[in-house]
DNA sequence: TTGTATGCGTTATCAA
DNA sequence: TTGATAACGCATACAA
């Protein structure tokens, strides 16, 4: 391997002649600046980062913690950070975390060992009531789903109001028996319980009952356990003329199981998910979903995480995405 | 920041005997071993990855250049890859290339400021044989698509086997006029190419005649390109009972095109795709598709630049991924 | 404008 | 079984 060093020696300087030129510091005359990049570019030097990172304590490498990138919000996400990390001149490291606790909290506890400068973390399950996750030692900024007061900067979504966005839209096209089919940990501090909340609350603005036999859950947030749900719901005799599912894949499980039973969407059953993924444009029917901006919050996170490495001791932000009700086919 | 020299001196120790103990070598006595540990554990240290990846030369970070992870197909890739990566000990670092050559090229060439053990590279436009990419500083395990001939290690599609054996398939069922959906690149070595040939292969087999007009090509293999596609031989006036995507994802848009066009899937118009996406599944009707082995691919592919590491010298092999045919509604 | 000395945290080597 | 020393490649501080 040729070093800093080789190239001084062959361009008969200094190393920190060399690292000048490199780094692209003021100071190097014009000839000298020549003949060390023509003596690089023939060796096929190339910097060391370990040897700089050992100097300067920093990588250059932001952790991405996710549950999985093979879920369509989460691969989205992650090309989202990848893109804006790299504006700033970062690589992204991605974790999963496969959307257990364990997972999470090891991500987090890894993000040391992996030297990395900051992680943006899309917890899903981390309850921040019953865990400790406060580390301090890097910027960690929380990602979209659970809110930990103060303790992280955090970017959210507009969980209960996209949901009671969603919810009014299917009343005001006229549905009246709406279900919700969600994932079960309706009391922590999570997605699940803001989305819920949003639900009812647009179900009591507008008079209508929340019936307990609409509220379909399981413990995952699947496409499977979108088109269980139907199956439960039909199972059990319910009647209902509108589903909001708590994302766009369990919703296109949802527009499966609904299928399966040969209801008709929207004739006979409206629907409406939330994320915006790019399929739900092109499902049959085309799926009516809230669309939080996810440009602006992978941007935000990358901005969040790199502003905390400047200026460590700044108070903890919240940001709440904006987003749109995209409608489409399946609420005609 | 608390270092092993820390470590050592609180530990009344050597620092070697330290890196013995985080390094779990021989040689240490038990009673030794027990103290370090708990000093450590006592003064929060974490060993620095970045110095002994300037003594090892080694990151531990295998790097994955994907066109855009929020694809479906890559999404699970990445995934497949980065749970493989975890087992050996590696990290993934994903690069997104964009699908152009440029962004490839880069990928190949930032490997080594990465400081990169091994690439693995999912490549889909570069063409072999006009980039000289023969880098050889680190293993390059080419992915999925092109064929680099023996200058990687490759793990490849089964591209026209599978399309071959798709089209088949639509012929057993009765189709008699056969589209074929897929990008432009029909000349170069790539997967556009070679999926056509299976399919062309089928058709000769049976007796059957590819009408130009059935072959449907665009720049790109997305949801858009997919419905398109459709518009564009309902328009030309085109007759068809099959097709063949080159995509799970451009077959999902296919069937959104047909459903603009009021055509029935599969009563007028079957449809088979490749890849077997997570969602295809869930797709009113639900997809026949091409499915080959990702976990297999993704293992091989881990494996191979792992292997490679500790031996440069043994000779590139070529792998194939094994297929089935996933039968399901859309070409019932 | 350029060079020298020193240290970042770890590990290989060799000696004790 | 343990320890001392010398690198790894780069950048900082300071001297020339």
């Amino acid at each position: 391997m040729v070093t800093m060093g080789d190239v001084a020696r062959l361009a008969g300087v200094s190393k920190m002649t060399v690292s000048n030129v490199v780094n692209n510091r003021t100071g190097v005359s014009e000839p000298v600046r020549r003949r060390v990049l023509e003596v690089i570019a023939e060796s096929g030097y190339h910097l060391n980062l370990s040897a700089r990172t050992l100097k300067s304590g920093r990588t250059g490498v932001i952790g991405l913690a996710v549950p999985e990138v093979d879920r369509p919000y989460f691969g989205m996400l992650a090309a989202r950070v990848i893109e804006h990390a790299a504006r700033r001149g970062f690589h992204v490291a991605i974790e999963q975390t496969g959307a257990v606790i364990a997972g999470e909290v090891e991500a987090i506890a890894q993000s040391h060992n992996l030297q990395l400068d900051g992680l943006i973390l899309s917890a899903v399950v981390l309850d921040p009531r019953q865990h400790q996750v406060t580390d301090g030692s890097i910027p960690i900024v929380m990602l979209g789903e659970r809110d930990f007061g103060a303790a992280f900067d955090h970017v959210a979504m507009p969980n209960e109001e996209g949901t009671r966005a969603a919810t009014e839209h299917l009343i005001n096209r006229g549905c009246r028996r709406i279900a919700f089919v969600t994932g079960d940990d309706l009391e922590g501090v999570n997605v699940v319980a803001s989305r819920r909340r949003g639900y009812a609350a647009a179900l009591a603005e507008r008079g209508l009952k929340a019936d307990p036999a609409l509220l379909v859950t399981s413990p995952v947030m699947t496409l499977e356990s979108g088109r269980t749900a139907v199956h439960r719901l039909v199972g059990a005799g319910a009647e209902f003329d509108g589903v909001v599912a708590v994302t766009d894949t369990v919703a296109q499980g949802v527009l499966r199981g609904l299928a399966d039973h040969g209801l008709a969407c929207p004739r006979q059953v409206r629907l409406v998910g939330f994320d915006d993924i790019p399929e739900s444009k092109y499902l049959v029917p085309s799926l009516t979903t809230v669309a939080p901006d996810h440009g602006w919050m992978a941007e935000m996170a990358v901005r969040l995480v790199v502003e905390r490495m400047a200026d460590p001791a700044r108070p903890t932000a919240e940001y709440v995405a904006p987003f749109d009700i995209i409608a489409r086919e399946s609420t005609r």
